[in-house]
DNA sequence: CGAATCATTGAACGACCTCAAGTTTTGTGG
DNA sequence: CCACAAAACTTGAGGTCGTTCAATGATTCG
């Protein structure tokens, strides 16, 4: 078996689907988890209404998961990064209703519906596992609901830093500086903003001080400050 | 056992979570069903941190889910008509994150979560019909966001119109007349839009003559301009 | 019947978008 | 490695859609 595929070596284990999970099981579970050629920037993990076959976690990387909606035009769900899984959407029709696609050079692990299934119903607390996963992403899509509501383009910016700053910091990743793999326009739509907004709000918090951006770069300064906008 | 309790009769099985199971694992499905009073309007089912030990079905009536934002607002997720399930959003963590109020006087069957986790290892095709509906849930939460983001006013009001109309439709009742269990409040709490720009987009599209609305009562004179106003 | 809640309507303001131009970075082929 | 083109990003000016504030009307309920 490939190296790559052990969890038990993976740094992410704490964060993905088999965490808790004693080593026998660990192990069993080990067996499912297929390897994949790593994806190069922009390449499609998969494809809205594609036949959905497995759930992919990212592994290194970042993707960004995006519907067309019937006029053509692109809406941004959400961003992946590592210890992430991706392909819940399928689980009404067996079809991915969204598209992911590579934000950079970027590694998943396969998890084949159908093994995984039947895992499922021999470690029940691979299932509880499951089931909070999916508990997580309706809690994110709430979360996503809730900023696109009711908040000003400041408040959603800043949340946006705040919530990466944090995802960052669970893999063990500075919080205060990072890359954003992202392009603004792509940030933009998933704030519901402009690719304008974003570049003048970015521009705007530098100069504030509160955060020193430079092209896709960012160091928070002052975290305390995002956290007063967001409030 | 009490007759309200029988999934074989309920009108909406196949709108239900036990939907295509044979009749004998629909009686075994049948046994963990619990009855509760039915709520009366503003009566909540469950609050915002609550621990969550079961799941719940609309049986009868109407309920709106929110969430209270840090700044103490509420944000409304979505509303939840006859046989559809709430309390997904508590799987992360095991109490709920958001509360779900009735909007009118309302019925709902009771699933509690530690006999539905034993009879899912049971009967695998109920597994599978969770999962179904939790993809339902996560689809429905992109469809918001996806109208949150980059819709306008009249595109919010006239695809939140056509969306009841169709899932008023799939229960059986009239697609173009219907009574709005909300208030205008909710509508435009639930659109990120305010109260009185419903209230304007509803008079003027009762001015183009394509609904004809008087307080709570909607009639759908012209689907098809709906259609056209959401493209 | 009166108070409270819900809904409607008007006028003015402002946040964000649109349009447009310019700058920087990235990518490609010679 | 350079030249050039394309893509990404920034910045400015003006316009618009939806909000805010305010007043009035309708309905519900004790």
């Amino acid at each position: 078996m490939d190296y790559e595929t052990l969890c038990q070596d993976c740094r992410l284990v704490e964060l993905c689907l088999p965490y808790g999970l004693p080593k026998t099981e660990l192990e069993q579970f080990e067996t499912i988890v297929k390897n994949k050629a790593p994806l190069l920037t922009d390449q499609y993990l998969y494809q809205q209404d594609d036949k959905c076959r497995s759930l992919f976690v990212v592994k290194t990387g970042s993707f960004r998961s995006f519907i067309y909606s019937e006029d053509g035009a692109e809406q941004t769900i959400g961003f992946y990064l590592p210890g992430e899984l991706m392909g819940f959407d399928a689980f009404q029709h067996g079809r991915f209703t969204s598209s992911s696609i590579a934000l950079e050079t970027s590694k998943v692990c396969e998890l084949p519906l159908s093994k995984l299934n039947d895992l499922c119903r021999l470690i029940p607390s691979l299932q509880s596992q499951m089931l909070r996963v999916l508990g997580k992403e309706i809690e994110s899509d709430h979360n996503q609901i809730l900023l696109l509501s009711h908040r000003s383009a400041k408040e959603k910016m800043a949340t946006f830093l705040l919530r990466l700053s944090h995802r960052y910091n669970a893999l063990g990743f500075s919080k205060t500086e990072f890359n954003l793999t992202m392009k603004r326009q792509d940030i933009a739509n998933f704030l519901g903003l402009t690719n304008e907004t974003v570049s003048r709000l970015l521009a705007e918090l530098n100069h504030q001080g509160i955060i020193t951006i430079n092209r896709r770069n960012v160091k928070i300064n002052n975290i305390d400050s995002l956290k007063v906008i967001v409030e």
